[in-house]
DNA sequence: ACCATGTGCTGACAATTGTCAAAATCTATG
DNA sequence: CATAGATTTTGACAATTGTCAGCACATGGT
């Protein structure tokens, strides 16, 4: 016994919902509000409240075609030059780099479910783009779908924990979710390396090796980038990295301008999945923005395990710039 | 090519189209027109040029989530195929038939009080899905109404009876019950026509001659049909109808493809209202699911006593089909 | 029986969106 | 480089859509 039910019943029109009967009349029919109010006879401004649920409910779907974005000159200019299965390149628009990181997160959100195919069993990364990827994605029912959380947690001073960011996604996939219940980094290699043989986590992380699909951005090195602030590392792990060469960062690992993993002290106290995990997936989504991300989205696409990228206009130009 | 090319470009924002940014920003970003020209740099009639050029291009799509859809507009073809009032097509989803009716079934019982006018008398026919349909009803309040059993009862494998269908219904709607306290059918004919005779049942039959509505579903003549299995009819006496053009079963009646009453051995020795009485009631609503029930349901319809339709919309499409 | 509460509906007004003719701009050509 | 012809943009106005406070009615609790 739901509200409708104390809702007027469209006369002689139809036996359903009447919101349905609104919706359809508007978004399918093409009448004016003030047409359908006189057909419902209601008033128009309850039809304006029937098309506001309908919108809410989801019975509505408005979507730009992704053709048009991933066929852009940009996009196929990508795809060649990096070798690509596709790419989304989207206006970055002049706001703030908050508001463009948003945007491409958006994006990504819209063309991810596309991506996915029945059975699939998806990876996913942390960090603040694919939280909002997680967060923005609409409700969709792909059957049988997996998301693994492919690195461990981290108390965050930004509230998104690498558990929220694929707890969301699996909730909004409609997939089950595989968390990983382990810090991200340890302070010690003894106890890293125990508590990966726990049956538990062995269990999770063997998961991880199965994933067919992954969902990751690209971390900088900057001394203000995530990969610090976070604590995963500290100043001090960065500055010994950079020197060693580091240009980027994949799912907590430090990678060269080749998109090569730099061994160093971290691996051994680290809990995640290893890159080598990543070659050859069927699909590599790599989805970053910002000047600051050119280099290491570079790197990331060297490294092989890139195969379709998400980002803006202008990100992308000065990607192929700097790529020559 | 030649159009764009002598379009502005979107300032900082892109070499691409910014037809694209419009509608991104628009369709994707939820900005208003004003706010997108005065980032654009344009008018916002010119906005509104972007806008529609985007939508004529097909880069903007707008749909009615799929079931919601294809459940609308089969009731509306119902509707219009077969002159019914009104059509209630809800998704059949993926279970079990049982699940299938119960869902119809359910659908039914979310309806029905919506038909119903105080002062109604409303005749309420027998069988498995009617029984689902009186179960599921929610506690309604209508003033003055009226349950009648439309037909005599029958002791069944499956533990529901007419009583219980008619009695159940009439308790969850708040409404007075004559119940038709004779078997449905007897065994010699003489017998039956002094029961009818009988001022107790002579009353309750007269009541059924004066319902406004009615509720029903169609049955099959399979031989596992509920009509044979319940004892109604032999398997003899199904053969036999099913020789003289017999295409389905309503309120206890074999009818044919037409809709109209076979006459047989069975007329005399039952008890219960004659499908003549359905017709020109105010609703007749018909309530059945099912790739065997589609035969039925058409022959009903084409008896004219069915203004409205309870259906899943796999049957609905079946219907449809096997009307042309 | 009464009142408090919640929910849906409505009318009047505000904001947004669509239309159209005229002006501006571009392209091709003599 | 002037001009016709086509296309795009624009401002003013018209139509449509969204908002919100208040009303009507049903429900649940005292």
């Amino acid at each position: 016994m739901a509200t409708s039910l104390r809702r007027r019943t469209a006369g002689q029109v139809s036996g359903e919902s009447i919101v349905i009967e609104a919706a359809w009349m508007y978004y399918h029919d093409g009448l004016n509000q003030t047409e359908i109010a006189k057909l419902l006879q209601v008033s128009r401004a309850t039809v304006v409240n029937y098309l506001q649920e309908a919108r809410e409910r989801g019975y509505i779907r408005i979507s730009l075609a992704p053709e048009v974005f991933t066929s852009h000159q940009l996009a196929q200019d990508l795809r060649e030059k990096f070798g690509l299965q596709a790419a989304f390149v989207l206006p970055r628009g002049k706001g703030t780099e908050e508001e463009a990181l948003m945007r491409v997160a958006r994006g990504a959100a819209d063309w991810l479910p596309s991506l996915l195919a029945p059975g699939d069993r998806l990876g996913v990364a942390w960090g603040r783009t694919i939280f909002e990827i997680a967060e923005a994605i609409e409700q969709t029912n792909i059957a049988d779908v997996t998301v693994s959380q492919l690195v461990g947690s981290m108390a965050t001073p930004y509230g998104f924990t690498a558990e929220i960011c694929s707890a969301h996604m699996a909730r909004n996939l409609g997939a089950t979710c595989i968390n990983l219940h382990a810090p991200a980094v340890l302070s010690d290699p003894d106890l890293a390396a125990r508590l990966r043989d726990e049956p538990i986590i062995r269990r999770q992380l063997d998961a991880l090796s199965h994933c067919n699909k992954a969902l990751f951005a690209a971390g900088s090195c900057d001394p203000d980038s995530h990969i610090v602030s976070s604590g995963l590392a500290s100043r001090a792990d960065l500055d010994w990295y950079v020197k060693q060469g580091a240009t980027g960062v994949l799912c907590g690992r430090f990678i060269d301008a080749e998109g090569q993993a730099i061994p160093g002290a971290l691996d051994d106290r680290m809990i995640g999945i290893t890159l080598d995990n990543l070659q050859g997936l069927e699909v590599g989504l790599l989805v970053s923005e910002g000047d600051a991300k050119v280099v290491p989205m570079l790197s990331a696409i060297a490294g092989g395990c890139v195969t379709h990228v998400v980002t803006s206009n202008e990100t992308a130009r000065l990607m192929l710039q700097a790529a020559g």
